[in-house]
DNA sequence: GACTACATCCTAGCAACGCTAGACATCCTG
DNA sequence: CAGGATGTCTAGCGTTGCTAGGATGTAGTC
């Protein structure tokens, strides 16, 4: 077993977050478009070069943060809908809270993983499993027999995305938040979604 | 009458507005990442530094094209809401589905007014009437009297733009959009309202 | 009509960007 | 201890947004 090769393999990975990581910091202290590559690799106290051995280019790097940020928003929707009290509306409106507040605390990151351009592939087969468990946070919050459970995940999560986007860009108000996530939910999750489920087939996700 | 410098500054208002047009067409072709100063100076056949004699800088620019089209959606939206049989929840739906033609038709402008870095201020006492004018036709949707139609007016476009915007950039399936636009009104729009009329006191048609 | 004053526009260049080739150093292997 | 592979850095390419300073042409005055 070649030990020898193990050691740097594993500095390598080592290294590699470190790359994520103190993109993601410079990103959340002076905004993306301080993070340059020769800032970061100032940071992480290499050349440029030893970025691209590492990564494809820049897109790539962004790509890898979002990634990270996907995991943490998965964390963190999972422990909101599990800390609910009950199963239903009121998980649902828990992961809203919880989406809203870790796009407000935490915009670098979330535009990252929405607004900038990264490798990503989504709602495909080779969708990365974060990616995925973010999502189902929203889908589990339904009735397994909701057929149009992943229908209404959709729905959800692009109305919290677009207060997210449009309130953090000042296209919207920032105040009022709170008031518009309780419309949304009341009038999606709210008693209608019951009624919806004797009807209509449900359309593929891969 | 100094007509001398009138016409000047008449053909420095044409010139104006060849760039912001050129930017737009070359955005639509190429995507924004090809607008650069220099092309955008050969568009319109004068050399880099005249764009920075119209424009304090490219974002300026980009702001002036966001704005043109924020007129252009103004006036479809305009025309879909009046071309709907009937106001109310008819023309919101006419307007919701001008709103998300015109994000996928065309994208380059799109991505200008909504995701691109621009000067403009929304929201404020400053707001440019263009988007004063596009929100209004959302709040046209619903009657007078409902006094959360501002509300009503930011949640519906914060869902559809975050349809559009998720869509456009892959994050949900292109297809299917029709199925979720349908959901988003008949959940805002729909009977559900009837319910808010007992519980605020006002009623949401037109 | 010549001269000054001014506005307009372009050539040339700066600093910073993402990215890469090739030289240099380091380490494991035989 | 040599040889080769691996890793890292220096240096530089082409392009970006933006600007200084000179050239060119126009307008106004004697």
């Amino acid at each position: 077993m070649p030990t020898i090769s193990e050691r740097r393999e594993r500095e390598r990975a080592h290294r590699h977050q470190l790359i994520i990581t103190a993109a993601r910091e410079l990103a959340e202290a002076e905004g993306w478009e301080a993070v340059t590559t020769r800032r970061l690799a100032e940071r992480v106290e290499y050349s440029q070069p030893v970025l691209y051995s590492h990564f494809n280019g820049k897109d790539a790097i962004v790509s890898a943060v979002a990634l990270d940020g996907f995991s943490q928003l998965a964390a963190h929707l999972s422990h909101a809908r599990q800390a609910a009290t009950e199963p239903g509306q009121a998980a649902l409106r828990a992961v809203s809270h919880a989406y809203l507040a870790f796009a407000t605390e935490r915009p670098a990151l979330y535009q990252a993983m929405f607004i900038l351009p990264t490798d990503l592939k989504f709602a495909s087969t080779e969708t990365p499993a974060p990616l995925r468990a973010s999502f189902d946070e929203f889908v589990n919050c339904f009735h397994p027999d909701n057929e149009r459970r992943e229908l209404f995940a959709e729905v959800i999560w692009s109305a919290l995305h677009g207060i997210a986007v449009l309130s953090g860009s000042g296209r919207i108000p920032p105040d009022g938040q709170e008031e518009r996530v309780d419309l949304i939910i009341a009038q999606i999750a709210g008693t209608r979604q019951d009624r919806q489920r004797h009807k209509r087939g449900s359309r593929s996700r891969t």
